[in-house]
DNA sequence: TGCCCATCT
DNA sequence: GTGTTAGATGGGCAG
C-alpha cells in the first residue's frame, strides 16, 4: 500500500542550525528571535512543494546521552553548543510544525539520526521514495536507489539544495555510501570529536577505502602500504579504527515504535499553523494561505449606505460620538476619485457609504469633513478622531491644528520605530491579533477601483475593516503611548508635525526645467568621452556600470594588482579605485564616470520626471521609516541633492523660488555634538562651546595640547573628524581609515579625547548600560529607540548594538528638536499671515520660500525659532542665508 | 530580489 | 580574535 508513495524526513536541529546561520537575526514584536524558525519553515516548505510527500516526519535529537556516550565518554554529537537565541527557536518550532499537522518523534539514547536511518530503511523496503533532509553530510551513507540524501544550503536568504542518490555520492567521493562511514572511521570527525587515526587525513583515507574498500580490507593488506608512516599508524590504531567506525555508523534498525500511517500529512497550511505565523510576523508564509478562508471571522456586520438621507442619519449620528474613524476609500493616496466612505464609531456602529444615484463623490468628501470638523470644533474635547497615515488625508480636509485627532500609524511607529512596514494589516495583526483579508487574494493587482466592480462586497468589507481596526487599535495604542512615557511626544510633536509635513509636500519647490536639461545634456559630453577613453585604457568593451564586469577588467584582463574583497567578485569602490588612482589613469576615470552617470541618471534625469504642471516637485516626507525618529523623503529623495563636490551642488542652481520670492536658509551648526555637550553634561565641552566659536579648534588644542592660536588645519581637521566619530561609536580602525593614520595613532586620539572630555566616555557607556538594562534607548523628548542587538551572542551584532544605543539618543534628539522648530516656525508663520512658506527639511536643515518683502521677518523667525526649540546648556547655533536659488542660498 | 555603488546629514 | 561609523533613497546589474 506503500508502493510509490513519498515521504520526506527532516533531520530537525541540524536544518535549525543551518537556517539559524544562513538567515540573518530577526525578531518579532515580543523580541522573540525568529531567523531559524524561519529558514526551517522556508526550507520545509521548499521541499514540501518540489516534492508533494504524503508523509513527514521531523527527527530530533535529545539532551540525554546516546548508546554511542556510553561507548565513548568525549562523544559530542547531540546537541553541540547552542546560542541562546537559538535555544529559544526549537519549543517554538516544535509547537509550529504540531500546527502544520507534522509528526516530530525523538528518542532517549537514539540520535536524529539513528531514528531517520531506521524510518529510510524501513521506508524504503516497504516501496516508498525517501527524501532525507540534513545539513550533516553523515547522512550520506544512508543514499541509495530509492533514498535521496538532500543538503539545504542557506546563504542571504536563499536555499540551494543539493541532491545525493548512491550514484551522486561516488561520483562526488569516489566512494559508495557504505564505504563512506569507512572513510570516517579512518580520518574522525572533529565536529563530533570523534578521533581519526593519527596521519591519515581525507585524502589518504579516500584512496585507501578507494583501493581496499573497507577498513577491514586495509587492514587485511597492511603489509602492501608503502609509506611507512601511515602503515605504523594504522597498526598501532586498530582499536580507534574500529571504534571511530562504530560511532559513525548511523542505526538502521533502531527500536522505534511508529506506524507510517502516523506520518501523514495533509495540508500543512492549516488555520493554527496561521497564527503561529502571525505571532511570529512571517508575512511572506501568511501571503501563502492562496485564499482568505483560513481566516476565522468574528461575527461582523456593517450596514451600507446608498441613500443621502441614511447618509445624513449616519454622519449626524457620527457627531455624537466619542471616538470616530473614517476613511475615504481611493486607490493611492494622491487620487482624488473615491469610492466610498468607511466609518467606524463602534464595533457595533459600521458603515460603507456608496456613491449612488443620490451620492456623489463630493458628498463623500464633504461627509468626511463635517465629520472631522465636528471633531475638531466641537465643545467636548474628549472626542477623537481617529486616522491611518492622516497627513495624506489632509488634502480632503486641511485643519488648522491636530486637536482632536489620532494618527494610529504614527502611534505604533513610536512604540516600535524598527518595523519595515506599518500598513493596516500589520497593526491589525500585532496589535488586535486580527488578520485582516488580504488585499493580493482579493484583487490581485487590480487597484480598488479596477476591482470594485465585480468583488464589490470585499472592497467594502476590507473599507470597514480598515476604519474597524483604527478604531481599535486607537485605544491600546493610547494606552501604550501612556505606558511608554511617550504621549506627548505623540500630542505635542509627532502629530503637530503631520501638519507641517503636509505642507511641505502641498508647497512643493519650484524646479527650472529647462536648466536641468541642459545640466543633464552637459554631463552627456564628458560621460561619452569617458566612456571611450575608460575602453581604449582597458583595450576591451564592455559596461563600466557593471561591478561585475568592471572587476573583471580591472583586475584580470589588465591584471593591476590590489584585487579581491567582496563575496560576489572584486571589490571596485571608492576606496579601491582611489588607491589605485595615481597609477592607473583607468580608475580615476572610472570614479569620475560614476560620478557623472550618478548625477545623470539620478539626480538630471531622475529629476526631472517629478516635475509636476505647477513646475514644482510635490516630493513625499516619511515620518515613519527613520528608527532614530528623523524624516526620509521620497519621490524624489530631496534631502540627498549634491553639494560637496562643485560639479553636483551645481543642481541645486534649478531648485528656484517662485517670482517675488527669494530662499532662506537656515542650518544648525554642529547640532548633534552639542547635543553631546548637554546630555553628557561634560563640562569641559561645555566650556569649549561657552568660550569658542569653532569648536573643532578647540577641540584640537585641548587633545592636542597645543596653545589654542597655535593649533593646525590638520590638527584640526582631525579633531573635527574625532568629534564626528565620537557621535557615530567609532572604532580606532574606523577613525585611522577615515584620517588615513595608523590604527595605533587613531587609538591615541581617542584615548586622548575621552581624557580630554571624561564625560562624554561616561555618557556614552551609560548610554549602552542604560540600554542592555531596559532594552531600548532614549532620546531628551522621550522617544525610544529598541536595541535587541545588544544581547546578541554574536560579537558584530553586540558591537552594532552597542553604537546604535550611542548614536540613537543624539540623532533622535537632534530630529526631535528639529521637529519641535519645524512645528513652530510652520506655525508662526501662518500666524503671521505671511506668505513665505516651507519647502524643506534636510535633517538639520529648513529651507523656506520666502516673500522678497517678508525676508529679514523670515531670517529673524527662522533663527529665533530653531535656536530656541530646546533649552540646552549649550547655545544652539543656526547659520541663515538668503539667495535666488538653493545653491546661493548655503 | 539582492548586491554594489552613488548621494545626503 | 572576530570586523571594525549612525541614519537614509535610488539607479543599474545579474540571476
Amino acid at each position: 500500500m506503500y508502493e510509490g508513495r513519498k515521504i520526506v524526513l527532516i533531520d530537525g536541529h541540524s536544518i535549525l542550525n543551518r537556517a539559524f546561520y544562513g538567515v540573518p537575526p530577526l525578531t518579532n514584536s515580543e523580541g522573540l528571535p525568529t531567523n531559524a524558525i524561519y529558514g526551517f519553515l522556508n526550507i520545509l516548505l521548499k521541499i514540501v512543494e518540489e516534492e508533494d510527500p504524503q508523509y513527514i516526519c521531523v527527527a530530533f535529537d535529545v539532551k540525554a546521552p546516546t548508546f554511542r556516550h556510553e561507548v565513548y565518554n568525549a562523544y559530542k554529537g547531540t546537541r553541540k553548543g547552542m546560542p541562546d537565541e537559538l535555544h529559544e527557536q526549537v519549543p517554538i518550532l516544535k509547537e509550529v510544525l504540531q500546527a502544520m499537522g507534522i509528526k516530530m518523534i525523538e528518542k532517549d539514547g537514539l540520535e536524529a539520526d539513528d531514528l531517520l536511518g531506521t524510518l529510510a530503511v524501513s521506508a524504503e523496503k516497504v516501496g516508498m521514495e525517501v527524501s532525507l533532509v540534513s545539513g550533516d553530510r553523515d547522512l550520506l551513507q544512508i543514499a541509495s536507489s530509492k533514498i535521496k540524501i538532500r543538503i539545504p544550503k542557506t546563504k542571504a536568504g536563499k536555499t540551494e539544495i543539493e541532491d545525493y542518490y548512491e550514484n551522486d555520492v561516488f561520483e562526488k567521493y569516489n566512494v559508495t555510501p557504505k564505504q563512506f562511514i569507512e572513510l570516517k572511521g579512518l580520518m574522525g570527525d572533529s565536529s563530533d570529536n570523534i578521533p581519526g587515526v593519527p596521519k591519515i587525513g581525507e585524502k589518504t583515507a579516500t584512496d585507501l577505502i578507494v583501493k581496499y574498500s573497507s577498513i577491514q580490507g586495509v587492514y587485511e593488506h597492511l603489509e602492501e602500504i608503502t609509506k611507512k608512516s601511515i602503515k605504523e599508524s594504522l597498526e598501532t590504531n586498530k582499536d580507534l579504527a574500529d571504534l571511530s567506525l562504530f560511532l559513525a555508523t548511523i542505526n538502521t534498525d533502531s527500536n522505534i515504535d511508529i506506524h507510517f500511517d502516523e506520518l501523514e500529512v495533509k495540508n500543512v497550511f492549516t488555520p493554527e499553523a496561521y497564527e503561529w505565523f502571525r505571532r511570529l510576523e512571517f508575512k511572506n508564509l501568511m501571503k501563502r494561505y492562496d485564499d482568505n478562508s483560513h481566516i476565522q471571522q468574528e461575527a461582523f456586520t456593517y450596514q451600507i449606505i446608498d441613500s443621502k438621507i441614511r447618509m445624513e442619519e449616519v454622519l449626524q449620528k457620527s457627531s455624537h460620538a466619542k471616538l470616530v474613524s473614517a476613511w475615504l476609500l481611493r486607490d493611492s493616496y494622491k487620487s482624488h476619485e473615491i469610492i466610498g466612505l468607511s466609518i467606524a464609531l463602534s464595533d457595533e456602529s459600521l458603515y460603507f457609504i456608496r456613491t449612488s444615484p443620490t451620492i456623489g463623490m463630493n458628498d463623500l468628501i464633504t461627509g468626511y469633513q463635517s465629520i472631522m470638523e465636528s471633531v475638531q470644533s466641537g465643545l467636548d474635547t474628549d472626542r477623537k478622531f481617529i486616522g491611518f497615515q492622516l497627513k495624506d488625508e489632509y488634502r480632503f480636509y486641511d485643519p488648522l491644528h491636530t486637536r482632536g485627532l489620532f494618527d494610529v500609524q504614527l502611534a505604533a511607529y513610536l512604540i516600535n520605530p524598527l518595523k519595515n512596514d506599518y500598513k493596516i494589516e500589520d497593526i491589525a495583526n500585532e496589535y488586535l491579533n486580527f488578520s485582516m483579508p488580504l488585499l493580493e487574494n482579493m484583487l490581485g493587482k487590480k487597484k480598488f477601483s479596477e476591482g470594485y466592480q465585480d468583488k464589490k462586497d470585499e472592497v467594502e468589507q476590507y473599507a470597514v475593516y480598515y476604519v474597524q481596526t483604527c478604531l481599535r487599535a486607537a485605544q491600546i495604542l493610547e494606552a501604550r503611548l501612556h505606558q511608554d512615557e511617550m504621549y506627548s511626544l505623540f500630542e505635542e510633536i509627532e502629530m503637530p508635525l503631520t501638519l507641517v509635513l503636509w505642507e511641505i509636500e502641498k508647497n512643493g519647490i519650484m524646479v527650472r526645467s529647462d536648466e536641468l536639461k541642459h545640466y543633464g545634456d552637459a554631463l552627456v559630453g564628458r560621460i561619452q568621452e569617458l566612456e571611450q577613453k575608460i575602453v581604449e585604457e582597458a583595450g576591451i568593451s564592455f559596461n563600466i556600470n557593471s561591478p561585475k564586469q568592471l572587476g573583471e577588467v580591472l583586475f584580470e584582463k589588465m591584471a593591476i594588482p590590489g584585487g579581491k574583497k567582496t563575496k560576489t567578485g572584486y571589490s571596485t569602490g571608492v576606496e579601491v579605485l582611489e588607491k589605485l588612482a595615481p597609477d592607473y589613469p583607468i580608475a580615476a576615470d572610472v570614479l569620475e564616470y560614476r560620478g557623472l552617470t550618478k548625477l545623470k541618471s539620478t539626480y538630471a534625469d531622475g529629476l526631472a520626471v517629478y516635475i509636476e504642471s505647477d513646475s514644482r516637485i510635490h516630493g513625499r516626507f516619511h515620518q515613519t521609516i527613520a528608527a532614530t525618529g528623523r524624516i526620509s523623503s521620497t519621490e524624489p529623495n530631496l534631502q540627498n541633492i549634491p553639494v560637496r563636490m562643485e560639479l553636483g551642488r551645481l543642481i541645486r542652481k534649478v531648485f528656484v523660488p517662485r517670482d517675488g520670492f527669494v530662499f532662506v536658509d537656515a542650518d544648525y551648526s554642529q547640532i548633534e555634538l552639542r547635543i553631546l555637550a548637554h546630555m553628557s553634561g561634560d563640562e569641559q565641552l561645555i566650556e569649549a562651546y561657552h568660550s569658542s566659536e569653532d569648536i573643532h579648534r578647540m577641540t584640537a588644542s585641548k587633545v592636542f595640547h597645543t596653545p589654542f592660536d597655535e593649533v593646525t588645519s590638520l590638527q584640526r581637521r582631525n579633531a573635527k573628524a574625532v568629534n564626528f566619530g565620537i557621535v557615530y561609536g567609532i572604532s580606532s580602525f574606523g577613525l585611522s581609515q577615515d584620517l588615513s593614520i595608523s590604527r595605533k595613532e587613531a587609538a591615541k586620539y581617542i584615548e586622548e579625547y575621552f581624557h580630554t572630555y571624561p564625560g562624554i566616555k561616561r555618557f556614552l557607556d551609560q548610554c549602552v548600560t542604560d540600554a542592555k538594562d531596559k532594552g531600548y534607548s532614549s532620546t531628551l523628548f522621550q522617544r525610544r529607540r529598541p536595541v535587541p542587538e545588544l544581547k546578541s551572542s554574536n560579537f558584530m551584532q553586540r558591537s552594532f548594538g552597542e553604537r546604535v544605543a550611542m548614536n540613537a539618543p543624539i540623532q533622535g534628539t537632534a530630529a526631535d528638536i528639529m521637529k519641535i522648530a519645524m512645528i513652530r516656525v510652520d506655525s508662526e508663520l501662518k500666524k503671521r499671515n505671511l506668505k513665505s512658506k516651507l519647502v524643506l527639511q534636510v535633517h538639520d536643515e529648513l529651507l523656506i520660500e520666502a516673500s522678497k518683502d517678508e525676508v529679514e521677518e523670515v531670517k529673524l523667525l527662522l533663527e529665533e525659532q530653531m535656536k530656541h526649540a530646546a533649552d540646552l546648556k549649550v547655545s544652539l547655533e543656526v547659520d541663515v542665508h538668503v539667495g535666488e536659488n538653493w545653491y546661493d542660498a548655503k
